[in-house]
RNA sequence: GACCCCAUCGUCUAGAGGCCUAGGACACCAGCCUUUCACGUUGGUAACACGGGUUCGAAUCCCGUUGGGGUCGCCA
């Protein structure tokens, strides 16, 4: 194989969704692994729906996923006059023509040939038709001439040989009656401009890829290999769309999703590797190739996005986590971040990212560390009770004899627990539960010993009886 | 409507004629671990859409049916 070029093609009029996303990793596997180049490449000839703000979101979406170009992105429509230029080279062979129908006209044609039966479409009256029965005052539009006999076949790398009879396939609009190229047309030309080798994009292109082909022959190109890829249905099994459950990668970054989890949950969706369900982005790097693509089309699935997810945040360094989450905290705050409080979170990564499925989680689960915490209404639930019998001594005296510890530190705090427990005659749960919900604020966290000896003994105490307190003006 | 594609547990999938009384993962259920929650771990429920062929033998090949999806624009 020569050198391997791929390109995405996305059209700039919304956001990069879940689907282009996944067609951009395929191509950019595809292309890392044969060593080749990813080219990225705006369709932007659709100047109405066409946005800044698009273009822009598309770019961070791909660089928030790690998808890196080749190159300068090749914007479509500063190659119209090209465009146009084929399209007329293939009029002066002959092999296009020009057509005067109206929009009326067409019309009644798809709704004639749709009562017969046959494919809804163009019926050829201008192909051999004389120029001067042309109507004054109507700008015509291209044409391509294309084969009536015979068939179109497109060997796909994923899909296997998918042939379509001629007759079905109309002469499709080369130029628009205003002189600007289709996208058909534009695809064509810029793909063979490009030297692009494979192009893998969705199953929705594949019977337009009859018609692309179509040019390919007429123009005496050689067409690139192609990839169709299944799409990506709803949770209901409807196709994913912007209307339809399909949200934009920023979306999936703002519900704390990691770009490697998405990575590799997207890899998964329609691509396998025998069982493999972690795979590194190196590893997919290796091992990406077009055989292992299915032909049917998946589900988007939550569960194990997040699943993934966990996977990724408990491997992920507690620095970038740390910097994930500060922010979001110091958002909640209202103030940015102490250097006392910072290095809390950071000690207390590691017993942090263990219990998360999303950095929001994990913004959730941490911010106890920089701020006394409110009390959950589990939390509450267990330390009302405290107040009423000698719940309260009793942490208190454990408190007072863990502030004497030499070491305020995790396993002297514990091993104290334990026999302070026995001592007291209560269980180790009857203990560190009413501490975990007076220091942290909820029923859930990381192992409690490990908490108090971040926080501190002083902050340890603090917390304890302002909890206290508050349980004693509530209740 | 015409054409094209697809069809294994709820979901993602392994499976390229005998290795399949169909494997893994997520989710779910039960147990273990345990200061909570997670993690981890053990076990469990759960699928070859249907009907015909071909073959000694079919989840795997062929045909049909059904179901799903896609495309039929002077949108991309």
């Amino acid at each position: 194989m020569s050198q391997v070029i791929t390109r995405f093609a996305p059209s700039p009029t919304g956001y990069l969704h879940i689907g282009g996303a996944r067609t951009a990793l395929f191509s950019w596997l595809f292309a890392r692994h044969h060593g080749g180049q990813f080219k990225l490449r705006i369709e932007d000839t659709d100047r109405a729906r066409s946005t800044e703000d698009a273009i822009a979101k598309i770019f961070e979406g791909l660089k928030w996923l790690g998808l890196d170009w080749d190159g300068e992105a090749v914007m479509q429509f500063a190659r119209a006059a090209r465009h146009a230029e084929v399209a007329h080279e293939l009029l002066a062979q002959g092999k296009a023509y020009r057509c005067y129908c109206s929009q009326e006209e067409l019309a009644e044609m798809r709704e004639k040939a749709k009562a017969e039966g046959r494919p809804m479409g163009y019926d050829g009256r201008w192909r051999n038709r004389d120029p001067n029965d042309a109507p004054a005052g109507v700008a015509p539009v291209i044409r391509l001439m294309a084969p009536k006999d015979g068939e179109t076949v497109v060997a796909d790398l994923v899909q296997g040989e998918v042939k379509v009879a001629n007759s079905q396939l109309d002469d499709m609009v080369l130029l628009r009656g205003d002189g600007t190229p289709t996208y058909m047309l534009s695809v064509v030309v810029d793909d063979h401009d490009m030297n692009i080798s494979h192009v893998i994009r969705g199953d929705d292109h594949l019977t337009n890829t009859f018609r692309q082909m179509q040019i390919y022959n007429s123009m005496g190109w050689a067409a690139p290999d192609f990839g169709h890829i299944p799409l990506i249905h709803g949770p209901d099994g409807a196709k994913l769309s912007k209307r339809h459950g399909a949200l934009g990668v920023e979306a999936y970054r703002d519900m704390g999703f990691l770009p490697e989890a998405m990575r590799n949950y997207l890899l998964r969706l329609g691509w396998s590797h025998g069982d493999d369900e972690i795979i590194s982005t190196e590893q997919a790097v290796a091992w990406f190739n077009l055989e292992n693509v299915g032909r049917s089309p998946s589900r988007f699935d939550m569960n194990k996005l997040s699943s993934l997810n966990g996977h990724y945040l408990r491997e992920a360094g507690d620095a970038r986590l740390v910097d994930e989450i500060a922010p979001k905290i110091e958002d909640k705050l209202g103030r940015p971040l102490l250097p006392l409080e910072t290095e809390r979170l950071t000690k207390g990564m590691a017993g942090l990212k263990e219990r998360a499925k999303s950095v929001l989680d994990l913004a959730g689960a941490a911010a106890f560390y920089a701020e006394r915490p409110s009390f959950d209404a589990k939390a509450q639930k267990i330390l009302i009770p405290l107040t009423l019998g000698e719940g309260a001594l009793i942490i208190d005296g454990f408190l007072s004899r863990a502030y004497d510890l030499p070491a305020f530190e995790r396993s002297a705090i514990e091993a104290l627990a334990r026999s302070y427990s026995e001592e007291a005659g209560c269980k180790l749960g009857d203990l560190a539960q009413p501490l975990r919900a007076a220091l942290t604020g909820s029923t859930t966290s990381p192992p409690i010993f490990e908490v108090m000896e971040i926080l501190g003994a002083l902050e340890c105490q603090n917390r304890f009886s302002s909890a206290l307190q508050f349980i004693q003006t509530t209740a």
